[in-house]
DNA sequence: ATGGATTTGTCCGTATGTATG
DNA sequence: TCATACATACGGACAAATCCA
């Protein structure tokens, strides 16, 4: 059997591992059957020209994997194999088939840019975050490349808090912050620890779908509820007999609307009254653009029943990847059951968590985020100035003076569907704000999002003029 | 109303901002009723000497969180709100009632730390990698800040798929490949995909209690199914009515068996009879000491129904929090439908992931897997040697060759709690085994985890000296 | 049936070429 | 450049199983 030529000629691999791979190969064939006795280790030494080390190598490997059996002193035996010949074991060079991924991100090339959510990161401060990063890793820290503290380090939460209070009035203590890499992680946390209580979620409609789709995927009742001129109505949310409810008050996602004071109140009245959560998205509270920030929600009354969400994506920089949450004290004990439960471990960097303390501590994140607030205060100022100019009365402009875009509603004889194409030969890369009903209107109005944040400021007047240009007639 | 003394005085708040606050503080506490008309601007700002700028914005400012509304060449009214005086609002420097959270990690001081999954970072190549950080983290490659593929970094993706390959015998391409931030985040994915399907998930008994844990709290009902002495029972597994199962094949946690290739070939079997998957699990599969590491399930036969889960968090460190898996191409379109539903962002940062590319790309990571092996061997090796000496025949372990611990049974007059007390007095860090059964059986072992790679080599003899006095006589 | 010779798995010390630092 | 470490391969030693006169 064993005098099959050619599988000693590439010396490259080692001799052990061939007569490994040749003798598995015999075995998962057939053509050594079950209980058939392997050569003894000093025959087959002799028969090969090799010594036993090899030999012994490679019927401990098949050993290890179950192939065959030692009977010791005796001698090594070929072991069972259910249905050898059905089932050729697969090649290692085996070509996988090519399944092509669907287009997720559109990759074509646009001169002007306004998708709503991209970033400039021109301002992003490199040199310092090289340097905080390097001092992180260090021999001497070694531990920080460990598992951390599930919830986040303490230092990023207490630095988290802080900043909170400061810049969004929101109030606790930094064990209710709460530390995570994604949204999508932080939601299936949330998920579980409410929908055993509160299988019915409110959503605003229009909203920001990630929700909707998120919560219904971890078996909530979906409930969409409409939006009044200032915000959700609080009436069809009573009605909904839901006791959780998904808000962006302080700057309303799509529409912009500043949820007033009044219907906070009325909100969290809500929440105390169904014995239900308020969770409150405060993806953009830090870039207000005229006058001072909203402060969130979740500060307005002391122990309001609200989960306050956000992440440092827009602050800094996505792929530092590091979300937060603010957990009302009412919802720790449940928190840490699951933690515990579960054996949680933290799913954002501790190298960046650390990296990002340090940063925080120094005081540079208010100084990035101030020149990042200006910045994106010359875009969206250009923006409406450039709309007007080339609009004019043709086109209204909503959710002005914060966040990362505005909403575009245009008066064009087109389709939503032939302006979409138009924009794209015009070289000009915007999407319609259609997608984000859950239940779509009756009537839905010609509305695009026109992001800023990410277009190189020159680029703005011209793209769109362009765009005018495209849709006007 | 607004001689109010004492607000001036502090100059280093802006006076809008003092205005604002000490504005939103009368309306709050109803000291301003619903429609009182608010002194004109000018009015205003000549009353307390100021020019109209600071009132305007400070008018602005409460206008647009819907303190008051403005009437057009009128005046600016106070709107109204619900039940003032019953709820306050929060004092910005309200003291939160701090809660305690549970102490979820052991930081009492050990002379000897035998903890299960600790590593040893001291051969951590701190130089490369802040080398390829900083390389990755720069002006010119500004969108690598940005969000990237949902999936993954396709480059890091085509790495692993070669690593696993070349390291773990797994087949697939690399759009197989799917990079999360942890397995709490990859399981609640894959929960999403299969509970529809497969409301019922097999688990190893003993076993790896996150997945049990994990899954239940996805709403699945978890089947137990007993090992025997070569791993999983597939009688039992059939009988479990499950049509997923998790096992962990290359070594078994926490009993560390080999599954052997007959069984394996079985297991294959049962998941396509039933039209099922295997996820598998592979936390240490790269960590074999003696011999060729034993080649993953998921690579033993083309287009396995097996899911196969991996991490960097041993073969680099868990701070980079990088886990991938491969799915089964049955599986892709049921995965880009969640994304692209659910509007998923990738969680793994992606510097860590194009840095962990070009390390990959230059081959660092397969010398510093030689590197790792080598020590985790040392250490390996000598404490079956010091419990070999020092406890003879009162103990037996299991789970050798691999890994980063071995089972450690004891013969010892003293009950487990007593042996856990007498442990923590000699120093000692060592965790019972007991908690690994889902369903215990009637009666259990002492046995002990002994993790041998987070202690130094040195500490390995005197350690195991001082459990063997402490626990038998 | 038996005792000695042989065969066998297993263990161990050593040598060599290659890669590493 | 040189010293070291490592994977691989070699040859021998031991004791138990097997075989045979």
């Amino acid at each position: 059997m064993l005098l099959t030529p050619g599988w000693e000629a590439n010396s490259n691999e080692p001799q052990y591992a061939q007569l490994y791979a040749y003798l598995k190969k015999e075995i998962a064939e057939g053509k050594l059957p079950e209980n058939t006795r392997l050569p003894s280790v000093r025959k087959l030494a002799d028969l090969l020209g090799l010594s036993t080390t090899p030999v012994e190598m490679a019927y401990q490997q098949l050993l290890a994997e179950g192939f065959i059996t030692s009977r010791p002193r005796s001698g090594y035996y070929v072991e069972h194999l259910p249905e050898p010949e059905a089932k050729p074991l697969a090649s290692q060079s085996a070509a996988a088939a090519v399944i092509e991924r669907p287009l997720l991100r559109d990759s074509r090339q646009y001169e002007y840019d306004f998708h709503m959510s991209r970033n400039d990161f021109s301002l992003f401060p490199y040199v310092e975050w090289r340097r905080l990063y390097n001092q992180t890793l260090v021999l001497e820290q070694q531990d920080d490349l460990f598992f951390g503290d599930p919830q986040g380090e303490p230092g990023l939460r207490k630095q988290i808090a802080r900043y909170l209070h400061q810049y969004r009035g929101v109030d606790c203590s930094p064990n209710q912050v709460v530390v995570g890499s994604d949204q999508f992680g932080m939601l299936s946390l949330l998920s579980l620890i409410l929908k055993p209580e509160y299988p019915q979620i409110a959503v605003e409609n229009p909203g920001y779908l990630l929700f909707a789709r998120t919560f219904t995927h971890h078996g909530f009742e979906v409930k969409p509820v409409p939006l009044e001129y200032d915000g959700i109505d609080i009436g069809e949310l009573h009605r909904s007999g839901a006791r959780l409810a998904v808000v962006s008050p302080s700057h309303q996602y799509p529409r912009g609307m500043i949820m007033p004071i009044s219907k906070r109140l009325q909100l969290l009245d809500w929440a105390k009254t169904v014995d239900g959560y308020i969770l409150e998205d405060d993806y953009d509270g830090e870039f207000r653009y005229h006058g001072r920030p909203i402060p969130s929600l979740q500060g307005l009354l002391p122990k309001a029943n609200v989960i306050y969400m956000g992440s440092f994506a827009q602050v800094v920089a996505p792929a530092l990847c590091i979300w937060y949450m603010v957990l009302p004290e009412s919802l720790l004990d449940r928190y840490y059951a699951l933690v515990s439960e579960t054996l949680l471990e933290q799913s954002a960097s501790r190298l960046h968590q650390r990296t990002l303390e340090t940063f925080m501590e120094k005081g540079l994140l208010e100084k990035h985020l101030r020149k990042m607030r200006s910045l994106y205060r010359k875009k969206h100022d250009e923006s409406i100035r450039a709309v007007h100019e080339h609009f004019g009365d043709r086109a209204v402009l909503y959710g002005k003076d914060a966040g990362f875009h505005l909403l575009l509603r245009v008066d064009s004889p087109y389709t939503e569907q032939e302006m979409r194409e138009l924009a794209i030969q015009a070289k000009v890369r915007i999407s319609p704000a259609s997608f984000t009903w859950i239940q779509p209107p009756a009537e839905t109005h010609k509305e695009f999002f026109l992001g800023f944040a990410g277009i190189p400021l020159e680029k703005i007047e011209p793209g769109i003029r362009a765009l005018a240009a495209a849709w006007l007639h």
